[in-house]
DNA sequence: CGGCATCCTTTATGATACTG
DNA sequence: CAGTATCATAAAGGATGCCG
């Protein structure tokens, strides 16, 4: 786990940072933003959703292709969850000359406001693995050295 | 929806750049990043465990507090969330003087570790609230007004 | 090709009751 | 207080087949 220093100190801020009251109330000072946490994953997790639209950020995808992408995905999840994509108009859907046979779907702009939630999703991704292969001691040296 | 310069530039870079290859090589190119997700998401998603998370940050609480926090999360499920939260080294779980009476949750340092993510979470939460209120027109108007 | 309809299985969650 | 056990239900997911 090596973690950048912006992040360390955006750790420690939130470790310094204690209201001082009885649980009941932190828990109330924090409603907001806990609902605000629900809302997001509501949206996002579920399924697939969230790597079709990392994927989707790359590039136009056409409905099969997006399903060979994601190997062990089925056509009914695909389809669900990109009905909920659109319908949360972080995805559309291109029917091109109006034939159902050429579909592609592409990441809305309003989609491209979760590349910053996506690049989290990655990188804590890829350090839980190293994580889990170095031990949970590895992060235990000092953080200075050159 | 009010991003951030360096957001905004984030976003950017994510739309410029592209691989000029076809689909099934672009997926092919970024399959451990989505691997990298979808891990991060197991571990976080499914039910309350990003709220549980996020509730630790700021105090150390007791079962009880947690539950009362949380008011539509029931006992069986916060006590899953937690076990899987524990067995996964980000929180941890204080019994103190060995009596089952008294027994306190907090987030380890590797916990500690979601806290870029909780913000991002928290972040596209609020925005995205603001988002359906205002309706989708609202970000277009020239973002470079003082 | 891009789906939807149907059926079935698996998982997750809820309600309630109970214990050390 | 901090859970576990049990039962019941709902929701998600897979398999298969069909259609425009």
């Amino acid at each position: 786990m090596k973690l950048s220093p912006e992040v360390q100190a955006q750790i420690q801020t939130f470790k310094q940072y204690r209201i001082d009251k009885p649980p009941a109330e932190i828990v109330l000072h924090y409603q907001k933003e806990l609902q605000a946490i629900q809302d997001t994953l509501d949206i996002i997790s579920g399924g697939w959703k969230m790597q079709i639209i990392a994927l989707l950020c790359n590039s136009e995808f056409r409905f099969s292709e997006i399903e060979k992408g994601l190997p062990s995905i089925t056509a009914k999840v695909l389809s669900n969850s990109l009905k909920d994509l659109v319908q949360n108009k972080l995805v559309i859907r291109n029917s091109q000359n109006n034939s159902e046979r050429k579909v592609s779907y592409k990441l809305s702009d309003y989609g491209y406001t979760l590349v910053p939630l996506i690049i989290e999703l990655t990188n804590w991704g890829v350090n839980h693995r190293e994580y889990l292969r170095n031990g949970p001691i590895a992060q235990k040296h000092d953080s200075k050295s050159p």
